[in-house]
DNA sequence: GTCTATACGGCGATAGAC
DNA sequence: GTCTATCGCCGTATAGAC
């Protein structure tokens, strides 16, 4: 498929001019940032590149999946990759809310330890990831947002902790955020590939740990909950 | 490319019969697995998974790589996914000289750290995961080699902890076999995207606590180092 | 905003000759 | 053990009409 080299695939090369003068190299149109059909693409995108991987993410099979042409496809999203990259900044802006809530929240270090548990996010993260190795501009992009959603995760628990009492006797937010994230992660990751040897230890740890600093987990309805993405 | 549907792809429909008598169904010929044509292909296979990613592991491409005709790719492995299943299991042979080696070493637990912070096992370790996600006979094959794994290495800790006379003051062996893991993955494939709020401080936890168990790092050469894979 | 037509290389897999 | 030939589908992308 060649999904993965960003320059040339099966495309011919672009013809530079057409006849004597130059005309429409590559400024062609691109559909409206609110149309609604452009929304119904990257909702079957999401869906395809979790029930079958980023490489199922075709022209071909993702306009199969949304009902349109798949000449749509490139006319709201120029290259896939633009596609994919718009995919990611819905994925940020949608942790961006879950980690609002979770702030608002009466357990919000528990709150973030469960969202970072989440098991449709932590694929999308796999899929990302494995796109970042060898898309360039996916890698900056994932980069830049994850150091800043780190910092600002960081900054939430230093002032957590802080409230707590807690600033002198535990590890630096900084680290706390670290672990949160990776060990939720990796739970997530390994269960989905049927490891779960020492996972119930771990998860008695961090209970354990969740509870000295807020309590035996509140019933708070669905503090956590998000809809759907948009 | 279709890569990730493990059964129709471009392929038509397999022949039953041909003439009167059925005939050379599927029992197609297979390469011998001592081949040196066929440990090439592994070796150029897993150069190209790191390089591009699983989705450039093609067998026009691979053939390429490795300066084969292509069909020699389906000579030696049937299907794509034999292919990637082979590889896997060098990826697993590795590990346990690995894991053998950092026993052996002096400083069991650092080195079981360090090997784990190793940038391509990383690297192919998302490749795999990706792959795993939506190939049945990967992810049947990543869990039990890594529940497998898990366990050894959880009782090779256990054993450790014995000897170092801290059995009952530290987390339990499984716990740590999993924090070793996903910890040392994780900064590995946040590194890998530019990633590096709270590194610095969890690299110094994670070092006083190994300094806490088996004293400052030991310059023993390469303890861990290991040449290219067979 | 949307669809038709079209280009053209890549891909997995197979049969069968050498 | 290796190569030739071939099949038939898939993939990205473009131009231009409606």
């Amino acid at each position: 498929m060649s999904v993965e080299r960003s320059d040339s695939s099966g495309r011919r090369p672009a013809k530079v001019r057409r006849g004597s003068a130059q005309r429409c190299v590559s400024e062609r149109r691109i559909g409206a940032e609110n149309s609604k059909t452009r929304a119904i693409l990257l909702d079957a995108a999401e869906m395809l590149m979790l029930e079958e991987g980023y490489a199922a993410v075709t022209s071909r099979r993702l306009a199969a999946k949304a009902g349109l042409k798949r000449q749509l496809v490139h006319y709201y999203f120029r290259t896939m990759d633009d596609l994919y990259l718009e995919l990611w900044r819905r994925y940020v802006d949608k942790n961006l809310i879950r980690q609002a809530r979770a702030l608002a929240s009466s357990q919000p270090i528990r709150a973030m330890w469960e969202y970072s548990s989440d098991v449709n996010d932590t694929s999308l993260g796999i899929e990302f990831m494995a796109l970042a190795r060898h898309r360039k501009a996916i890698r900056t992009e994932l980069g830049r947002t994850g150091e800043w959603f780190r910092s600002m995760q960081s900054g939430a628990l230093s002032q957590l902790l802080e409230d707590y009492g807690l600033k002198e006797t535990l590890e630096s937010p900084e680290t706390l955020a670290v672990l949160i994230t990776s060990v939720s992660r990796i739970l997530v990751m390994e269960s989905g590939l049927g490891i779960v040897g020492g996972h119930s230890q771990v998860r008695e740890l961090v209970e354990r740990w969740l509870t000295r600093l807020e309590g035996p987990r509140a019933n708070l309805a669905d503090y956590n909950k998000l809809g759907p993405s948009r």
